[in-house]
RNA sequence: GGGCGGUUAGCUCAGCGGUAGAGUAUCGGUCUUACACACCGGUGGCCGCAGGUUCGAACCCUGCACCGCCCACCA
């Protein structure tokens, strides 16, 4: 019964029962049938390392906004849910607490033991995560998630594996990496985040060996980090100083003209200091150039080593001494130049994996880096070596998961070959979309390209700014820099590979001696320390004296069943290392469905089967490619860029037509919001005190394109109860604690102390969602309310009042902007669109207008009709963005009112999630209507301010007299008793002679004036009629003086200056009309 | 160092060539029987600064300042 119907919508009440609903009525299930039409969402995995905030409630809600509304366009609808590894994240968590609670490292633990920690961690999380997906009602199939670890993924992630490795497309090469030397792996560059740290920079003295008459007796070189020289393997000095510094000032010269001023200013000084060192240091250069070429050797100080000097590029001439120390095992750019002289020198490594130095530093071992830097700078004052020592600030690369400084580290890596190979690449091999391309990261970077076509026709489209975002994804694809996959964890998919080093004269006899496998099982390659892969014809032709790796990938469990005995037998180990985190979620869009074969998956019990189903061969070829994928800026090279690599390597598709980057949530500080920053809000809290539908309201109404999103959020303060603005507050002990201004004590926001009492966290911006829930709620209780036993009965359009009209028209244009902005991901325009209808003018000016027909009960029978319909229309709208209180009211208007419609029936569906979106109806839409209810509502307006003005309660009714003429009193005339009823008025008299009434307060709208009768107050009116004219004046003068402009009126388009014309004369109107006005107070 | 964004009402953000907008806050007035988590009305802006293009600039161009993000590098 209506009457039951609270006056408050309380979501902790429905939002579990409603989601249990859905999840009886299997809502979210996704399975293949005979329509064409589908919409596939990969849900961005959610790492297992914590739980969700609200930059993931952002990324969630997003992705059910969408899949709720092509559910509801009948699209066979797939949303698949799933979580992340994190093989560095979670380790690294893991790690901590281990240390942190137990003071022991992994090596203690041991890998099985360390790895059972990691999974109790995870399902923890997993379900931690869970939970607050479906607390803010996201509609995935939950019998289809997947983890990136489980068998299904694994077997994936190995046949991925074996196809590129089997394709030269992986190998195995001694590079440069970035190290972690606490949590003791290589990160991947996208894992380092770059801090100004304070350093100092070292001058150093090389004693020169030997040094002949006039020949310098020392070259000075200089670092921030003076204990790599141990492996210093040579000093260079450039090739042709003299040129290369004319050259720089060339390009300064050239640059000049087109600098600012102060620019200008810096460039100058530039060119007089490189002038200067022509001076100073070219004659000491050219000599030290003609020492190097004359094979002349430096002394390393400390451990006493002859070192050569070289001549290479490398060495700038205009910076410092003009020479650099070259440390090929711990410099990116000295192993460069080390790759361009390996004849002439050497590399070494100083560090263990742990960051201390080995036995290469001599003295040394055995000392962490950090205290070997300060010995080696100490050690080398004592020696009178040392020259300036210069205090800077230097950015320093650290691991982002660690926090601790990054070394580069010359080890033996795995790699994805992003570059062109020669030959080209074959992507697709064994489907029917198989194509060509000449590299890896290249066949990406097409996929952007204008009038790129995939083979079955498809192209990636960034939005909502597909320039900006594919021209990130470009940049970063461009640099074609081969993929670091491999991880010194214990944590991940393992590499499937059996290796042996060998000698070149033993390879052959090696080869000959491998399990005689098919080459669908087992693949082997020769390669060298370089990652060079040697073809059966080469290994005849390698170096019988240099060692090379002979390495066996295994394709599948079965196939390691089978021969990995045989190998281990013949020396062969398993590679140690585990892959990046990126490999296995690059395959998720396949992964996921099943790929390599989706009738053999090994699905959990329960789960929806991946082979045939309604004569659908399987999943895969039904839903891959996908539709979109939804995610944030930071992600498009870290995962979209590489399943797009995967997916056309292996499916010769793309696995997505649109991705869709939404905004960052920031803390009112404008600071990205994460979980270590201590700023995260968890979503469940919001939805605790708000509502999930308030929340989701808000997030949507705020994606509004490609602004990030500030979300000032405040503590309740566990002392006093008031709120504290944690964007001012100041921090206690740690981040995760503030100080209560008006106690002055300490809380904690994050439970992370246990000393401290909690304080929970909330943004009064949520305030704006739960105020929506409770009008719509309040708006459907009103309708119900007076809907009664109505039953459908067909209307004649002649039937209808204006107001019936003029709200089924906006209803039309509604649906179909709501339509448009939903197409274009724009939310928050969707969202804003329904509103703008539903609240501003549904709520505000129909449901107020028909107020009284619903108590003549001749009347009531279409206004009914039309409510229950608007209704039906709204909650269908409305759904997508807020599914739970719409879901709720669905079914009580179902109850009340099962069959809707205007001319013909509609059935509502049981329920809502499954109900059809709705569709414009061109023919309802009268422009004519709307624009007279345009003017009645300027008018009930005007009339309304003069009220407000004059003080005039609402409840007290006003006589009113217009004088108007034309359209505006036809209009008028017939909007009579609306008129009347919504400007609260006694009597009211329009005609084209109306004149005013002795006592009386007038204003003038337009052409229009009116008279509220009784009213006596000419100050407030004189004074209000003169602020308003002098406003006019203004206008009417700045009107004047562009028309007066020959310019303007000559050059500007046609209806421009016409538009301006009618201004003026409308204008001027208004102003004789007040003036007139004026002068008889 | 290179690149990409941003700077609009106290706050959070739309608008992106033709008379400055929303929500919120704030100030008045209303418990007008759907909703006081509401309704009605008002106040509040040299649209970061300086030039330029244009008949016309918040909007396009150039420079500057500040904030943020990405990439590279600093021997």
């Amino acid at each position: 019964m209506p009457d039951e119907i609270p006056k408050l919508y309380e979501p902790r009440k429905y939002e579990a029962e409603v989601y249990k609903t859905w999840l009886d009525a299997e809502a979210f299930a996704a399975v293949p049938d005979d329509r064409a039409n589908r919409y596939v969402i990969m849900m961005p995995l959610p790492n297992v390392t914590g739980a969700l905030h609200m930059g993931h409630a952002m990324d969630n809600i997003m992705q059910d906004l969408l899949i709720r509304w092509h559910r509801m366009m009948k699209d066979n609808t797939l949303w698949m849910a799933g979580t992340d590894h994190a093989g560095i994240g979670t380790q690294a968590v893991i790690e901590k607490r281990l240390f942190e609670l137990e003071g022991k490292t992994r090596h203690d633990l041991g890998r099985e033991a360390l790895v059972a920690r990691i999974q109790a961690w995870k399902d923890e999380y997993r379900e931690r995560i869970i939970r607050q997906q479906q607390s803010m009602g996201c509609s995935c199939d939950w019998k289809r998630q997947r983890f990136t670890m489980d068998e299904v993924c694994a077997r994936a992630v190995r046949e991925a594996f074996f196809r590129l490795f089997r394709d030269g497309l992986i190998y195995r090469g001694n590079r440069l990496v970035n190290w972690d030397c606490q949590l003791e792996t290589a990160v991947s560059d996208d894992e380092i985040v770059y801090e100004k740290v304070q350093g100092h920079f070292y001058h150093i003295k090389y004693p020169v060996i030997d040094p002949k008459p006039g020949e310098p007796e020392h070259v000075v070189v200089a670092t921030t980090r003076p204990e790599t020289m141990l492996g210093d393997t040579a000093v260079a000095v450039h090739p042709d100083p003299a040129a290369a510094m004319e050259k720089k000032m060339a390009s300064l010269r050239e640059r000049m003209d087109g600098a600012s001023k102060k620019e200008r200013i810096e460039m100058k000084a530039e060119l007089e200091r490189i002038e200067e060192r022509k001076r100073t240091h070219l004659p000491i250069l050219l000599k030290l150039r003609d020492m190097a070429k004359d094979r002349r050797t430096v002394l390393l100080p400390l451990l006493v080593r002859p070192i050569p000097l070289i001549v290479d590029e490398w060495a700038d001439p205009a910076l410092g001494s003009g020479c650099v120390k070259i440390t090929p095992g711990h410099d990116p750019n000295d192993y460069d130049v080390w790759s361009r002289h390996r004849n002439e020198i050497g590399v070494i490594n100083i560090l263990n994996t742990n960051g201390t130095l080995n036995e290469n530093a001599g003295p040394y071992r055995g000392l962490d880096r950090f205290e070997a830097r300060k010995k080696v700078a100490a050690d080398l004052r004592t020696r009178g070596l040392l020259g300036e020592v210069e205090d800077r600030e230097i950015e320093v690369g650290h691991s982002d998961r660690s926090k601790t400084p990054i070394e580069p580290y010359l080890s033996k890596q795995w790699f994805v070959r992003m570059g062109d190979v020669p030959g080209g690449i074959v992507c697709g091999a064994g489907t029917k979309k198989i194509f060509r391309a000449v590299g890896l990261a290249q066949a990406c970077i097409d996929t952007v390209a204008p009038n790129y076509q995939s083979p079955s026709g498809k192209r990636l489209m960034f939005a909502p700014d597909h320039a900006r975002y594919g021209g990130t994804y470009k940049a970063w694809l461009s640099e074609k820099r081969d993929w670091c996959i491999s991880r010194q964890l214990w944590w991940g998919h393992r590499i499937p590979i059996w290796q042996v080093s060998k000698f070149g004269l033993d390879i052959s006899a090696v080869l000959a001696g491998l399990p005689n496998a098919s080459r669908d099982e087992l693949w082997a390659w020769v390669t060298d320390a370089e990652g060079r892969i040697y073809g059966k014809p080469e290994v005849e032709t390698l170096d019988p004296r240099e060692r090379y790796d002979i390495l066996v990938s295994l394709r599948n469990p079965a196939a390691e069943a089978k021969y990995a005995a045989a190998l281990e037998a013949a020396g062969f180990a398993q590679d140690p290392d585990v892959l990046d985190t990126w490999f296995s979620s690059a395959l998720w869009p396949m992964s996921t469905l099943g790929w390599p074969d989706p009738a053999t998956a090994a699905l959990d019990p329960g789960q929806r089967p991946l082979g045939p189903v309604h004569g659908r061969s399987d999943c895969l070829s039904y839903y891959y490619p996908g539709s979109c994928l939804v995610t944030a800026r930071d992600i498009i090279t870290l995962w979209v860029a590489r399943m797009m690599l995967m997916g056309l390597y292996l499916m010769g598709d793309v696995p997505f037509t649109d991705s869709f980057i939404h905004a960052n949530i920031q803390d009112g500080k404008g600071e990205r919001m994460s979980k270590s920053k201590g700023n995260g809000i968890d979503p469940e809290d919001i939805i605790d005190k708000y509502g999930a539908d308030a929340m989701r309201y808000v997030l949507c109404d705020m994606q509004t394109g490609t602004q990030d999103i500030r979300l000032p959020v405040q503590a309740m303060s566990p002392y006093t109860g008031e709120l504290v603005d944690l964007a001012t507050a100041k921090h206690g002990r740690s981040i995760f604690t503030y100080i209560d201004p008006d106690s002055g004590k300490e809380f904690d926001v994050l439970g992370s102390m246990p000393d401290l009492p909690a304080a929970k966290i909330i943004s009064e911006r949520f305030d704006i969602g739960r105020g929506f829930c409770t009008k719509l709620w309040n708006a459907a209780r009103f309708t119900l309310m007076n809907l009664g036993e109505h039953k459908f009965t067909p209307i004649a359009p002649g039937r209808l009042a204006p107001e019936d009209r003029w709200i089924l028209s906006r209803l039309s244009r509604v649906i179909a902007e709501v339509t448009d902005e939903l197409r274009a991901y724009n939310p928050s325009a969707a969202i804003g669109a329904a509103r703008d209808f539903f609240w501003g003018e549904l709520c505000d000016w129909y449901l107020e207008i028909v107020k009284p027909r619903l108590k003549d009960e001749a009347a009531a029978p279409v206004v009914r009709t039309i409510l229950s319909f608007a209704l039906d229309q709204v909650l269908r709208l409305f759904h997508p963005f807020v599914p739970f209180i719409t879901e709720v009211l669905w079914e009580r208007l179902n109850a009340q009112c099962p069959v809707r419609g205007l001319t013909a029936p509609v059935h509502g569906s049981d329920l809502l999630i499954n109900a059809d979106w709705p569709t414009p109806h061109p023919n309802w839409e009268d422009t004519g209507i709307e624009s007279e209810f345009g003017l009645l509502r300027d008018f009930v307006r005007g009339i309304r301010e003069t009220r407000a003005l004059h003080n005039i309660p609402p409840g007290r009714k006003l006589d009113a007299l217009i004088k108007a003429t034309g359209r505006s009193e036809k209009i008028l005339r017939e909007m009579r008793p609306l008129v009347a009823h919504l400007a609260a008025l006694n009597s009211l008299e329009i005609g084209a002679t109306v004149t005013r009434p002795a006592a009386a307060v007038g204003h003038v709208l337009g052409d229009i004036e009116v008279y509220l009768a009784g009213l006596v107050d000419a100050d407030v009116e004189r004074q209000r009629l003169s602020a308003k004219i002098t406003k006019l004046l203004e206008d009417a003068r700045k009107s004047e003086a562009r028309l007066s402009n020959k310019a303007f009126v000559e050059r500007a388009p046609a209806d421009v200056v016409e538009k301006e014309r009618q201004k003026l004369k409308d204008l001027r109107t208004q102003i004789d009309l007040i003036d007139a006005q004026l002068k008889l107070l």
